[in-house]
DNA sequence: AAACAAGTAGACAGACTTGTCTGAATGCCG
DNA sequence: CGGCATTCAGACAAGTCTGTCTACTTGTTT
């Protein structure tokens, strides 16, 4: 276990210089954009030398990457605990649409990351660029596992997935854009509608 | 008509300064974001002088609101004359989505300009704000106009036109991160299904 | 002729950016 | 004790950013 000056998060557990550092851009990076946030910012908020941040992330791209990990683990884990209990598919379908509701309630409307960073950053690097479609993928996949125990596995459940899939991120758009949860709502009921339809 | 000093655009057209800084700026603003795009790159690109872009407008921000504002007329000017013909509202909706998938193509997947600007800045300037709610608020009663013509103007109209407006921007902000028209297609297929539903 | 509008070139201020580097200190492990 | 990993503080390089300013030119209008 590296890293033996230790700091103390929110929940007063030990955690590592690294993960210390992963929180705080993970916070402002979200909070204030990629571009507008400095190294010198995040160092002085985290309380840190500038060398230290360095000696853990070669360069202000792979700090980039680690926020895009650490976001998507937040709400694949939040997401998780959400429907904890809840097992008829269509049910864990439409609970997420209430998950990502909350998530971005608690989130202040600040929207998906990777649609944010791609949106900063339209020529955007290799590895960023990866991460992204990796994560957008993770999604796309979880929703048509979903749909294909809830409809049966028949050849229109990608398309289906797809669909819900669509509402999923114009509802995450026009949350950001609108500053309230309404939009999501409307995409949960769409979607509870497309599955009873069939 | 205010500036002697002329430009030619590609169209061979004479237009003013002023129009040409807007081009320039929205050239760029789109192609590589609004904060990686320097006033320097604006003026050099354009072949003018500092003073002369700060003669028009007061800030890079009062540029941007112009940028905007261009982007919405754009888009609204060239969907208009790829409706033109098309009466049914039902065909005029599912249209939409196909010149959006075009309009993409010819944008370099670049995404909707709104989305990207408040994606760059969470803490939005007043003017910025405005114009983005503005814009958004203009197409979402673009849809609602053709849906309660499209299926008669029941109550379910309202949810219906949200429902298509929220696959639009799905759509819009899917094609940008995958680079590809697939997601306005399957979208498009989906607002069909949905109108012929009811 | 004088005033004004609209443009030129470019220096400048003051702040910011990422990343590197030096030099020292600290704690752990062998 | 020696060596290594990790952290500190902060100067520094080399560049960027927005916006202001001076000094000048040109065409139009009064």
């Amino acid at each position: 276990m590296p890293g033996y000056y230790l700091f103390y998060s929110m929940e007063t557990q030990v955690i590592t210089v690294r993960e210390h550092i992963i929180q705080t851009a993970c916070k402002l990076f979200h909070e204030q954009g990629y571009n507008l946030t400095g190294i010198n910012q995040i160092i002085d908020e985290a309380g840190l030398a500038k060398a230290s941040l360095y000696y853990h992330f070669p360069s202000k791209e792979d700090l980039c990457v680690a926020y895009l990990q650490r976001r998507n683990k937040l709400w694949f884990d939040g997401l998780e605990s959400y429907l904890n209990g809840t097992s008829e598919p269509r049910h864990r379908i439409v609970k997420t649409f209430d998950f990502r509701a909350l998530h971005l309630e608690n989130n202040n409307f600040g929207g998906c990351s990777y649609i944010k960073i791609i949106s900063e950053m339209p020529q955007r690097g290799e590895k960023i660029n990866r991460q992204v479609l990796l994560q957008k993928e993770k999604q796309r996949l979880f929703f048509l596992e979903l749909t294909r125990l809830a409809i049966g596995n028949r050849k229109t459940a990608a398309r289906v997935a797809d669909t819900i899939f669509l509402l999923f991120d114009g509802g995450t758009v026009q949350c950001q854009v609108y500053r309230e949860v309404t939009p999501l709502q409307v995409a949960r009921r769409a979607v509870v509608e497309l599955l009873d339809g069939l």
